[in-house]
RNA sequence: GCUGAGGUGGUGGAAUGGCAGACACACAGGUCUCAGAAACCUGUUCCCGAAAGGGUAAAUAUGGGUUCAAAUCCCAUCCUCAGCACCA
């Protein structure tokens, strides 16, 4: 048999599952389905290791159940909108549409290289208006629902470019283009309501057995249900009160000082009244430039008091100080504490930097204040009538008194926000609602959507959006009065783009709705979703979010859009994640090309288990190609009448050995990628079919045995390296295609072995090992290890204190 | 900082309470060859030993605990990675 040329060979087999359209699929009510889906990529221009590993995850998954006989939905598009897009039309004056179109067509031939069985022709991009038209619709449907509305919120901006600046834009407190401070500044933005589905998203965990249960808990703490009290704290010689949210108003005595979030209204209200109020307005300034991570994470607790303005403690009735700090954030709660320096870390931090009382009111065990915050259960101390309570209990107590006084009451609170997504940018979809001086804002009717980007505009550097600057787009009739209005510039935030896209794959090219109920109903939920463990709260917070408004639309009848859940462990380069930004980025190419895609496809599914992490080193990658080529050429091998390999008489396998070794690898291989998604070990199992074939003795001279096990390991073997597979499976004279036969069984009868060798300790220490049939008991297998020579010399002269015999798999002894 | 993962030979990893290191990589030695490549064979955690074999206390980040038995369960500590809401 000639050399394999994995060049030749790939390229037959790519253009006849293409010609063929064996992987084009349609609705089949006869047909079990199967939804196999990778999180929608973003077109950066080159496929890198991390796609590599996704899409072969991906794509094994959907030829394993194809050959399972199931009817699988298995395609692929772009989220193409998106700021890089931006950066490049600014940086290379190219246009950010071209700029994605180069990139989806270089990306897209990749993929085709690496074999991947994606029925193309539902292939979607976000920044099509085909595909954006239902986007707005949907925006406008939500609009209707009262989902979506309009508030302020802070943009990091840059006043020399003046524009705003995504947090990706800012280096080091700096605007990445001018090298000028950023600061923070309010504007009117559009939000979507998702606190209405917050419970809702919480309950769904339930129906999500098939996620990983670190994905689920990092949700439930993104989500941050949490029970307390609203509290309002009276301002001494002023009319408002300050708000605030707590999870422990048991610890009310406590409270020894407040702090607001610099960007707290009630400062500016308080101006007039603020002593300092210079020293207040530049610590404002500087905690705007920066982030929120630096600000809850710098272990230097920073912050300015509010001279002259004092609170009062609803429980003691004592005057407490008010300070500003940005460890405080506005985001959450109320933007205000009341602060309890004895029973918060921060607070107590922040307390001791500050000299203001920490007043124990919870009594622990091993409690010490004046150390260190103390945060768990305990006695309640210094605190009025409530002294004596345990802590346990407290909560309630307390907060019926607090209700009861009339100061504050209980209400549940979410650490979840509304979803801010409208964005100062251009490459994006446009938001479809018009401004109108007479009506106020309304939507584009449906008849006029898309409300499409226009194209013909110049991208100046100022950054200023062409949105703006484009009258044509900006100028509009009402369509209430039909008066001069305004278009709205913001455009969406792409996680919007890419909350919906799975369900637009089942009925990809409809032009008269999102996609057909019943088509959508036929192939949701997503049976199989895969993607990075990153995307682990936002992207999948948000499409199941999408996925339940479509349900309240009805035009779905399903509550979850993904069933099983697998997050892949990121692909890095010595140690952080690879992406085009930073520059670290390995590309396929060149290993596409010096090996081919189906020992680049085995050999990032070989080198770890998906969930796991992976260093990217190439090393190991000439073992993969050796294997494909071993298995190649064992064609001939299994035809001829002897075996290649010389090996020692011990390890050569008879008939018995063969059959089982390979009932055992199809029950192992199957397990692994049905339930595991263990690729690593289903493909070690089968480098040791191969192996075991290797030294078989017989070959053709034994009523074709080695024929079938080859068969049946070309099959196993097909999902992971489908090109040599389809190969081989042809010159066995095969017109069907390896990729729809059917998946091999196994028979549990042939793998049971009567006889095995069990281990034996001795106080915990291994000391021989016996062989024992399966079915023996507990007193045979004791007789059998009494009148072994090897363990004998270890019991004489020794008192037996203990016999345990663990099911054929351990004899342990203990002796005294 | 908060939340969620992870730490096993020279390397990737296997083993999820029961033989630590499967399967590979790399390395070393050998067969074939004029030579090389390829292919094939043998060895390879560490320590002692030429080997057979041994380790009564070697070894799964570190220290402790539970158990006849711990990489696996519990507690504490250290380190690495991911996410933290305008990167996608």
């Amino acid at each position: 048999m000639i050399e394999y040329n994995h060049l030749k060979v790939e390229k037959k087999w790519q253009k006849k599952w293409f010609e063929s359209k064996i992987f084009e699929i349609k609705e089949d009510s006869k047909k079990e389905k199967y939804y196999c889906l990778e999180m929608l990529p973003y077109p950066s221009g080159n496929l890198h290791m991390g796609h590599v590993r996704n899409y072969s995850i991906g794509d094994i998954c959907a030829r394993f159940h194809r050959m399972k006989g199931k009817n699988v939905l298995y395609t692929a598009g772009w989220d193409a909108f998106g700021l890089p897009a931006e950066n490049a039309a600014i940086k290379n004056k190219i246009h950010p549409k071209k700029w994605t179109k180069q990139n989806i067509a270089c990306m897209k031939e990749q993929l085709k290289v690496l074999g991947f069985s994606y029925d193309w022709n539902r292939e979607i991009s976000t920044c099509d208006p085909k595909y954006y038209k239902w986007t707005q619709w949907f925006f406008i449907k939500m609009w209707e629902k009262g989902l979506v509305f309009r508030k302020n919120a802070n943009v990091n901006w840059c006043s020399s470019c003046q524009t705003v600046l995504a947090n990706e834009q800012i280096l080091n407190g700096v605007c990445w283009r001018c090298g000028s401070h950023t600061e923070h500044r309010d504007l009117e933005q559009w939000f979507i309501k998702i606190t209405d589905y917050a419970d809702e998203l919480l309950e769904g965990h339930k129906q999500l057995g098939g996620w990983p249960e670190q994905v689920l808990s990092m949700q439930k703490n993104w989500i941050g249900k949490s029970y307390g009290v609203e509290i309002n704290f009276k301002i001494s010689g002023f009319c408002k009160n300050l708000k605030i949210f707590t999870t422990c108003p048991d610890t009310i005595f406590g409270v020894t000082f407040m702090v607001v979030a610099p960007e707290h209204e009630i400062i500016n209200e308080l101006k007039f009244k603020i002593k300092n109020y210079e020293q207040v307005a530049k610590y404002i300034l500087a905690s705007g430039r920066k982030s929120n991570i630096e600000r809850t994470s710098s272990k230097e607790k920073t912050g300015v008091r509010l001279e002259g303005v004092n609170a009062l403690n609803p429980a003691t009735k004592k005057e407490i100080p008010i300070f500003t700090a940005d460890y405080v954030l506005m985001g959450y709660g109320k933007g205000a504490i009341m602060a309890v320096p004895a029973h918060d870390q921060r607070d107590w931090e922040f307390a001791k930097k500050f000299d203001i009382p920490v007043i124990e009111v919870i009594k622990g065990n091993n409690s010490d204040t004046n150390k260190h915050a103390y945060e768990d259960e305990g006695i309640l101390v210094n605190s009025g009538e409530f002294t004596g309570v345990k802590s346990v209990d407290a909560f309630n107590i307390v907060s019926n008194w607090i209700e009861k006084q009339g100061f504050g009451k209980k209400i549940v609170n979410f650490k979840l926000k509304d979803w801010l997504v409208s964005r100062q940018r251009y490459w994006g979809v446009p938001i479809p609602m018009i401004h109108c001086d007479h009506c106020g804002i309304i939507p584009v009717s449906e008849k006029e959507l898309p409300v499409l980007l226009p194209e013909d505009l110049e991208f100046t550097r100022t950054g200023k959006s062409p949105l703006k600057i484009s009258k044509a787009f900006v100028n509009v009739k009402c369509p209430k009065c039909d008066k001069d209005a305004s278009r709205e510039t913001d455009t969406m935030d792409t996680f919007v783009d890419s909350s919906w896209y799975y369900a637009r794959y089942c009925d990809s090219h409809n032009d008269n709705a999102p996609f057909d109920s019943a088509k959508a109903n036929y192939w949701m939920p997503v049976n199989q979703y895969i993607g990075g463990i990153e995307h682990a709260c936002m992207h999948l917070i948000y499409a199941r979010f999408w996925f339940k408004v479509m349900r309240d639309l009805g035009l779905i009848k399903y509550d979850e859009p993904f069933v099983n859940l697998l997050t892949q462990g990121m692909v890095t380069l010595s140690g952080s994640a690879m992406s085009k930004s930073k520059g670290n980025v390995v590309n396929s190419d060149e290993i596409l090309i010096k090996y081919g895609a189906d020992t680049a496809r085995l050999f990032v599914l070989f080198a770890a288990p998906p969930q796991k992490q992976f260093d990217w080193s190439s090393s190991g990658i000439e073992g993969c190609w050796r294997f494909i080529n071993r298995v190649w050429r064992l064609f001939d091998v299994v035809r001829s009448a002897k075996p290649i390999t010389i090996t020692d008489i011990a390890s050569q396998k008879n008939k018995d050995d063969i059959l089982r070794i390979m009932h055992k690898t199809v029950k192992k291989v199957t397990a692994d990628i049905e339930k595991e998604f263990q690729f690593n070990t289903a493909i070690s199992s089968i480098m040791e079919l191969v192996n075991a074939l290797y030294s078989y003795k017989y070959h053709a001279n034994d009523d074709g045995v080695s024929l079938e096990v080859y068969k049946v390991l070309i099959l196993l073997l097909a999902p992971i390296t489908p090109h040599l597979c389809e190969e081989i499976w042809e010159k066995f004279g095969n017109n069907e295609c390896i990729s729809i036969h059917a998946w091999p069984v196994f028979d549990e009868s042939v793998i049971k072995e009567s006889s095995i060798e069990i281990p034996v300790q001795i106080n915990g220490k291994l000391k021989g090992r016996i062989i024992a049939s399966v079915d023996m008991s507990e007193e045979e297998v004791k007789k059998v290890v009494m009148f072994d020579k090897k363990i004998l010399v270890h019991l004489k002269g020794k008192q037996i204190v203990k016999f345990i015999y663990v099911k054929s798999k351990i004899v342990a002894i203990v002796i005294k």
